[in-house]
DNA sequence: GTTGACTGTCGAAGCGCTTCGACGATGGAG
DNA sequence: CTCCATCGTCGAAGCGCTTCGACAGTCAAC
């Protein structure tokens, strides 16, 4: 492997030059410029990473915290992971996988090691142990997710609770009074992943507000959960005619529940899907949904995370506006329903 | 940040005495031991990763070249990653995640800038052009697949040919003779993806060496695919007795399309899958299937890769026995058929 | 008693880069 | 013509660690 002294001496010029040449930090003539690039190109020349971390207090790597649990909601993760990566490669930067598992440790192992300049951390619950931890790290860190105490800590995420009253309002306005909600599992409420408390917030207020006759019901995964759920609702809330899904798993079990029982979507009963929008449109209804924009938040993240490496001032907290899109599952409701 | 020299200091030695508690490398007293880890400890000393990596010429960190797009399988490469990142993490090595996109680019980015110290390399075509890349570098990698031109490269994966014939050999085994193969997507087989490749070969080997008549069919994406997949299973195989499925996404659908058709699985007809098991129990009839061992096959690629950066021998290519597990969705074909 | 082999520790060199201060050369302002 | 600012380049220091060679001390073997 050629060393920047190499170079140098390739090009006739001192090693600092070669480094200004590649930072650009001063300015260098026309033609050193050009000799030291051939020189670098000639040789394969490829600055030695922990050299220049250890040189210049920079990694260009950042570290992604995911759950990298095989379970619910892998593809909705992966879409995050893409994104970073994709985001953060554009910005050349690398990205180092962390797994939730590790916890503070991780974070902290890889922080004060110098391994990385920021964090993204994925997850979170409500009053996440790591919060604290990542208040301490020199590195700034980004959380994708809006955990309870979040004060001067960068926040990017879909607004679930407007989520959650943009689908009540649209049902509101086909005519829908009694709606169910079926939400995630109820694993997921236990760690109170932030997504789903949000979500359930922005449904009990817009329900309050809208003087509509709502329930909400957390959905075990598994075909059994969806009907054990639905079973419920339809107990609890005679006459539903409208259902938020707010479970991408359950989405499925749900439609084919709903079809054996010879109850028509949308004829019969309403359904609003909040899912990738590819997991919506690949049902054998197309899904009116709103969307989980995973691309974009990460993106976002990855840009608050290069805006703070600059020193730039950022918006603490960014909650990306969701959107409906209207698909084949959400019709007025007749008039016989009322 | 403490440095190795605050730590010498505390602990009243000098810095190569510490370096040495922390790698072993030269005997130290009890005494001096202990204090020098005391005083790690209550200074919170963590070495720095660029520092070391420059000293030492190892980074702990291996490389995950992942295809990173979100179609088809994002389970299955999800269950790579987690099992990659997991051993790594037990071997003291951290994880970083390159997209598949960056071609063979990235792979000699990181390697040349010495930011890694091995590679994983998933998703390969029969002729990858990042082979010869590999090849060329200094780190050693480590293939998950087993493309054509694998000569001194370490390969690891299921063994999809032997899988392929253990799924035939059972429906034979049960009296059928007319057997499907529904195939990945045609992209799949487009891009020569190593285990497309060598499942297909298994299933017409089999097949052959079976006396079966048998037919191969790529099947595109979502139920549309399916149902063309099928038609055209019928009309070039009638009478066709059993399906083996090499494409998770299309199980779905398919099994809803039998059902819909009024073919009972297993009385009418039988199914052999090749997906993780979860896909296989999760479906409405739980599925004999053979299992996509990706916790296994990633664990054993990074062990491959610890071997490998420890000089010692490895065996260049493992293929891991596949495991057919029956469940209820198969049967001994009924003599009407015959 | 020597000798030799360890044991336990230290000092210094060096890994490859960035960055700071210095300095000659250039050129415009006065 | 000077003077000063700017441009373009260089040399040296230093980032924090590992590792090699050296060396004092200990102990068993002869």
């Amino acid at each position: 492997m050629p060393t920047i002294n190499d170079v140098a001496r390739a090009a006739g010029v001192s090693a600092s030059t070669v480094s200004y040449v590649l930072s650009g930090r001063r300015p260098i003539s026309a033609e050193t410029r050009a000799r030291v690039q051939a020189a670098i190109a000639e040789l394969g020349f490829h600055p030695h990473a922990g050299a220049r971390a250890l040189a210049s207090s920079k990694t260009n790597v950042i570290a992604l915290v995911a759950p990298l649990r095989v379970d619910v909601n892998v593809p909705v993760i992966m879409q995050f992971a893409t994104a970073v990566v994709t985001a953060a490669r554009a910005h050349n930067h690398d990205v180092l996988l962390l797994t939730k598992d590790e916890g503070t440790a991780g974070l902290e192992r890889v922080a004060h090691s110098t391994m990385v300049d920021a964090l993204i951390v994925m997850d979170l619950e409500r009053d996440d142990v790591r919060i604290p931890a990542l208040r301490r790290l020199k590195q700034p860190s980004v959380m994708i997710g809006l955990p309870a105490d979040h004060a001067g800590l960068a926040c990017v995420d879909l607004d679930f609770g407007a989520a959650a009253k943009l689908a009540l309002t649209h049902l509101a306005g086909l005519g829908h009074e009694r709606i169910g909600l079926v939400g995630p599992s109820p694993a997921v409420y236990r760690r109170q992943t932030t997504y789903a408390d949000r979500f359930l917030t922005g449904f009990l207020e817009a329900s309050a507000e809208l003087n509509l006759r709502t329930l909400s019901h957390p959905c075990e995964p598994g075909a059994a959960g969806a009907r054990e759920c639905l079973a419920d609702l339809d107990t609890d809330l005679p006459g539903v005619t409208a259902l938020v899904v707010h479970n991408e798993e359950a989405l499925r079990p749900l439609l084919d529940l709903l079809q054996a029982s010879g109850r028509r979507v949308p004829e019969d009963i309403s359904v609003v899907a909040v899912c990738p929008r590819d997991v919506a449109t690949a049902m054998p209804v197309k899904l009116t949904s709103i969307d989980i924009p995973a691309h974009d938040v990460g993106t976002l993240a990855v840009e608050t995370v290069m805006r703070l490496l600059d020193g730039r001032r950022v918006e603490y907290t960014r909650l990306l506006a969701p959107e409906l899109v209207e698909r084949d599952s959400c019709r007025e409701i007749s008039p016989t329903h009322r």
